[in-house]
RNA sequence: GGAGAGAUGGGUGAGUGGCUGAAACCAGCAGUUUGCUAAACUGCCGUACUGGAAACGGUACCGAGGGUUCGAAUCCCUCUCCCUCCGCCA
C-alpha cells in the first residue's frame, strides 16, 4: 500500500507511476483519495477537540464531586449531554471517510521504479542477460508431455482422478528428482545465508492482506471457507508474514530467510492451448527467497537474489535469460521485477521458471515492518524482496527436453546426481 | 470435544471506576564517575492519527468489537487467541 504521505507530498508522481502500471484512472483516483484526506483530516480535527472539551469536563465533575459541590456538578453534567452526540456523529463520519480512503488506497499498485521499461505487454519486457546456448536436439526429440509418459515419471491422470486436472502425481525417478531438487535448491540457499524456515501452507486473510494477495487475486486462491483460510499461492506469503507487526532490531538486519513449499494457484479461466504438461499447474513445488533490508540496500540486495537465481540456472547447465518487466506486465506490489525464464528446446520457447522483485515499503506498509532508523531516531518502513529459487515444474520441463540423448534416455545435470541417486533417466 | 485459567509497554509484572499512557524491576539509549572492564549514580526510553516552521500541543490505543457511566485497563456482553487438565489422534 502506498503511503498517504507520499500521495500528499508528490501528487503528480504518484499518477505518473500509476499510469505507467496501466492503472485506470490514476488521476481521478488520487485526487478523490486526497479529497477524502482532507475531509478525514478536518473531521478528526472536530472530533479531538469535541473529545478534549468532554474529557475537561469530565475531570471537572469528578473534582467537584469530590469537593461535594454536587449542584455545579449536574450542570456540568448536562453539559457534557451535547458534546457526548456531536463527538458520535463525528466519530461516525470519520469511520466512513476513513473507510472510503483505505478502499482506495488498497486498490493502488506499487509505482514502477526508475529503471522499469515502459509497455503493457510481455511483448515489451527487455532481456538483459542470457546464458548458455540453445541445445541441439536429437532428431527425435519429445515435448516433455511425451516423455513423462513415455518414461512413466510424472502422471496427470492419477492426478486427475484423485483431485483434477492440473494436480500432477509424481511417480518413481520423477518423485525422487522431486525431492532431489527441493534438497539441492535448500542447500544452495543455506550456503548463502538465508535461514530455512518451513511455513504453514494455509494462511489467513490478514497474511493475505500483508504481501498484496488479498484483496488484489482474491479469486487465484483456493479458499477453505469452512475455517476461511487460503492455501498459499507462493511461500512468498507465510515468510514475508513472519515479520508483519514487527519492528526488527537494527541488528537483526538484514533478514534472510528461505523456505521450501507446495504452491496452490486457481489460475482460473488461463487454461488455453500451450499450458500442456507442466507449462501450468494447480499444485507446484517451489523454494522462495525472501529479504528483509534497509531501504538504501534493497536494490543491493535485489542484484543478490538475482545473482543466486543465476547461479542455481548455471548448475544446473540450463539456457535462461532474465528479462525486466515492463510496467504492465508487473506485479501488483512490485516497484522492480526480473523474471528468470529457461529455454524448453521442445517446445522451442522461453518458460518462467523464477521472479525475483523488490516491494520496496509496499508490502511493509501493509504488514507494518518497521525497523528503528538509528540516524533518524524515527521508526521507519523496511524494503521487502522476494523470489523464486526455484519452482520446480519448468525446470523439470526444460531438463527433460534439453537433455535427451540419441538413445532416448535423458541426462541428469550432474550436479543433482548426488541427490538423486541416477544419473539418467 | 469437555472443564478451568488467562491476555497490560521490548521482557517480567503491578494495577477493581477519576490522582494511570499506565508503578516497579530487567533490557536498551545518553551522561557522570573511573587506569580498562565492571559496578554505582542521573536522565531518557510505546504506537498511530492529528495541529504547529519549531518549541510544544490534541486525540486514540492496556487481545478485538460492542455496552454501562459525566468519567473505564478497571464493570457488563460477544468474539479471538493462549495456557493447564481430560478425551481423541499423526
Amino acid at each position: 500500500m502506498l503511503q498517504l504521505n507520499t500521495i500528499r507530498e508528490n501528487r503528480e508522481a504518484v499518477i505518473a507511476g500509476l499510469e505507467r502500471k496501466y492503472f485506470k484512472d490514476a488521476t481521478v483516483t488520487v485526487d478523490k483519495v486526497l479529497d477524502l484526506d482532507k475531509q478525514r483530516r478536518q473531521t478528526q480535527q472536530e472530533l479531538d477537540g469535541a473529545l478534549a472539551q468532554a474529557n475537561g469536563l469530565a475531570k471537572q465533575i469528578g473534582q467537584l464531586m469530590k469537593e461535594g459541590k454536587k449542584e455545579e456538578a449536574e450542570v456540568a453534567k448536562a453539559q457534557t449531554a451535547e458534546l457526548k452526540t456531536r463527538s458520535k456523529t463525528l466519530e461516525e463520519d470519520l469511520k466512513v471517510l476513513e473507510n472510503e480512503q483505505n478502499a482506495l488506497l488498497v486498490l493502488l499498485p506499487n509505482l514502477p521504479h526508475q529503471s522499469v521499461p515502459p509497455g503493457r505487454t510481455p511483448e515489451e519486457n527487455v532481456e538483459f542477460y542470457a546464458w548458455g546456448e540453445k541445445p541441439t536436439l536429437p532428431q527425435n526429440a519429445k515435448p516433455h508431455w511425451e516423455l513423462i509418459e513415455e518414461k512413466n515419471i510424472i502422471d496427470f491422470k492419477l492426478g486427475t482422478k484423485i483431485t483434477g486436472a492440473g494436480f500432477p502425481v509424481y511417480k518413481g525417478k520423477g518423485a525422487r528428482l522431486q525431492r532431489a531438487m527441493i534438497q539441492f535448491f535448500l542447500d544452495e540457499a543455506n550456503k548463502a545465508g538465508y535461514l530455512e524456515v518451513q511455513p504453514p501452507i494455509l494462511i489467513n486473510a490478514e497474511s493475505g492482506f500483508g504481501t498484496g494477495q488479498l484483496p488484489d487475486k482474491e479469486g487465484q486462491m483456493y479458499h477453505a471457507t469452512a475455517d476461511d483460510l487460503y492455501l498459499i499461492p507462493t511461500a512468498e506469503v507465510p515468510i514475508t508474514n513472519l515479520y508483519r507487526d514487527v519492528i526488527v532490531a537494527e541488528n537483526e538486519l538484514p533478514v534472510k530467510m528461505a523456505g521450501y513449499t507446495p504452491c496452490f494457484r486457481r489460475e482460473a479461466g488461463s487454461w488455453g492451448a500451450h499450458v500442456r504438461g507442466l507449462n501450468r499447474l494447480h499444485q507446484f513445488d517451489k523454494i522462495e527467497i525472501v529479504q528483509i533490508r534497509k531501504p538504501a540496500e534493497s536494490y543491493g540486495a535485489l542484484e543478490e537474489m538475482a545473482e543466486h537465481v543465476k547461479g542455481l540456472l548455471q548448475k544446473l547447465e540450463l539456457h535462461f535469460r532474465i528479462i525486466r518487466l515492463c510496467g504492465g506486465d508487473m506485479g501488483f506490489a512490485s516497484a522492480l521485477t526480473y523474471d528468470f525464464e529457461v529455454w524448453s528446446g521442445a517446445q522451442a520457447r522461453w518458460l518462467e521458471c523464477s521472479s525475483v522483485s523488490n516491494f520496496e515499503t509496499f508490502q511493509a506498509n501493509r504488514l507494518k515492518l518497521r525497523y528503528k532508523n538509528p540516524e533518524t531516531g524515527k521508526t521507519e518502513l523496511l524494503h521487502t524482496l522476494n523470489g523464486s529459487a526455484l519452482a520446480l515444474p519448468r525446470i523439470v520441463a526444460a531438463m527433460l527436453e534439453n537433455n535427451q540423448q540419441p538413445d532416448g534416455s535423458i541426462k541428469i545435470p550432474q550436479v543433482l546426481v548426488p541427490y538423486c541417486g541416477f544419473d539418467s533417466i
